[in-house]
DNA sequence: CGCACGCATCGAATCGATTCGAGACATGTG
DNA sequence: CACATGTCTCGAATCGATTCGATGCGTGCG
């Protein structure tokens, strides 16, 4: 079908009586054309049903594909968090306002659904998950020369996109510290690619840990908080939230506050508070972070730390744009906003 | 940088002492090389850095890139729907499979967005977003002699993968009418591209409208019920249904059901009615459609339709490969299975 | 021993455009 | 009128691979 009877441009110059640059140029607009010529290129394509430079042939020319990979964990769990989907949305912006395409590309950490990164055509990759310090994924990139930026993560030779989360987290953290919180529980993001869920004993620095996981409770020990406890869950979702909430306050000696390191994971723990009868913030304060609309909390907002996802996307659009027009990789940090919500408030005082 | 200095094919035939149809053949392994051959050639790729063949001339030879374009509207408002997500899920499975490429395309119904679609090299397009029977972005893909698969939608010309929701409607509201409901109200999907939201008063047949919306209103109808008002939506969100139901429930004569045409629907509503003071399914029965988890509406689980969405993803990605290998555009329909839940009763005897 | 056959390799054509430098022609200036 | 300038068009090289048919060579068979 595709390859049978399809028009070309040398089909159309020869009906148009031109040559086949002449034909291109009408086409590109690169150069000049007379207005009667162009004419007759244009109908000349018409007649043939030819729409347009094959984008194949134009790439292979050009050397440039005009797509710019987007690396994912698995879909669905990866776009049912909301700061992804904005931060997609900003990328879309970006990379669409350049005319790029966006090569959706599943690649998990172990190193699954790695062919495409391998073989597919791409001008740059943008991580949209986090990358561990260890993963191989991104020297394959490179080694193809393909530029990469990452989202809240690090690698050497890669362009960077954080957010202040470590300050920010630090300033919620002083919230908390001040209203008289002491026995403060932590429910973390995944720790690092592999390792088990759960409560974690040692939760201090780890050089194989993902970087946002460690600098958002790097943050919290910033403002001089020691977390009780530090739960690691599989993801930002409602239901592991739900689940580590579930296991930290069943304990004799329960947190009067949790600190979450999402919205989502906060709004887990919320849940799992209503559902053993907690209130909220008397007997328990929750704080999340990302700055997430969760209309169906109603009555409850969570207090929380906005950041700038959607701008966040569009930022790394622009770097991999900048990256190949022959820009060298930089990293770049962009600032978060308190959110004050109807989850914090003092210490219980027989605590 | 991307073009400067990478080395080539000819570039490590020319090392290896051979010749580039050989090396061709020891990359693409279509053809017998021998065992001395190929590790000469691996060993010259391997010392300049050649990373495999260029994926663009690749296609430009082969007349195919290995890329399926992915139609979706705005991400951020497409992605929230987790049945949009499982889909997506699932035609990347079927997509994988064959080593294709997702290229991701936001093209609004008015046809923002159609430079991608006009110009982006691919084998195969799938719509993730319902198609207005008058777009004419189908038009334009397939005058690039590009196929088309439509999820949830037809248009002529283009293969398309339906779930049975006219059944499954029809089968729900069998059972909200056995349950002596006579005032049943509908939240309905988007109408069609560019149509106002709100009551509607007319919700009768339209050539113009999506045709899944038509679908399942048709469904209702075929169960002998009888929608006393229809309020049409801006999309599958939890908001609109809250708004929707908001409408219904303010007025004198209140319906004692209300079908929502998917469970976010549903769960806006459902929501809706708590703030309102009413119990479900005492003074209002709800349904929606999709099978959706909402663990957050606990206690409550929505009456529904479940819809195999991944499933739906999957076949998508099937009928374009079948299309690609040269098939004929076919329609295919799935099945659909009643969800109990706890938000179907009896009508109230008063009313 | 001669012939046919199979395996490994190579040359050359091809995919469909872009682009650079050169040529043809018309216009404007001294 | 000669020459410089500018506009439009063309030819040919190029992007980086794939693939078909041909070739050379060693082996098994009659």
């Amino acid at each position: 079908m595709t390859r049978h009877g399809r028009a070309t441009l040398a089909d159309v110059a020869r009906l148009a009586g031109v040559s086949a640059s002449t034909a291109s140029l009408t086409f590109s607009g690169s150069g000049p054309v007379s207005p009667a010529t162009r004419e007759r290129v244009l109908a000349a394509a018409k007649e043939l049903g030819f729409s347009g430079p094959d984008p194949l042939a134009r790439s292979l020319r050009r050397g440039e594909s005009g797509v710019v990979g987007v690396i994912t964990n698995e879909l669905a769990s990866s776009f049912r968090d909301p700061v992804t989907l904005r931060t997609l949305d900003g990328l879309a912006d970006a990379l669409g306002a350049h005319d790029l395409g966006m090569l959706l590309i599943r690649a998990g950490e172990a190193g699954e659904g790695a062919d495409l990164i391998r073989r597919a055509a791409m001008d740059a990759a943008v991580f949209l998950r986090p990358v561990g310090p260890r993963e191989r994924v991104v020297d394959l990139l490179t080694d193809r020369g393909i530029n990469v930026v990452l989202l809240e993560s690090l690698f050497p030779g890669a362009a960077s996109i954080q957010i202040a989360d470590r300050t920010g987290m630090a300033e919620l953290a002083g919230r908390v510290r001040d209203l008289g919180h002491t026995r403060v529980a932590v429910v973390s993001l995944p720790w690092a690619p592999g390792e088990p869920t759960g409560l974690r004993p040692d939760a201090g620095p780890d050089e194989d840990a993902f970087p946002f996981t460690q600098r958002r409770i790097a943050g919290i020990h910033d403002a001089g908080v020691v977390p009780t406890q530090v739960y690691v869950t599989a993801g930002s979702l409602v239901e592991e939230g739900f689940e580590a909430a579930k296991v930290l306050l069943q304990q004799d000696e329960r947190p009067t506050a949790i600190m979450a390191c999402s919205d989502l994971l906060a709004a887990g723990v919320l849940l799992a508070a209503r559902e053993l009868g907690l209130a909220v913030p008397r007997d328990l304060s929750i704080t999340g972070f990302d700055g997430v609309d969760l209309p169906w909390l109603a009555p409850d907002v969570i207090d929380s730390v906005e950041q700038p996802a959607t701008r966040k996307g569009q930022l790394g659009g622009e770097a991999a744009v900048a990256l190949m027009a022959g820009g060298e990789p930089a990293h770049t940090e962009l600032a978060v906003v308190q959110r004050p919500g109807t989850t914090l408030g003092p210490a219980p005082s027989d605590a």
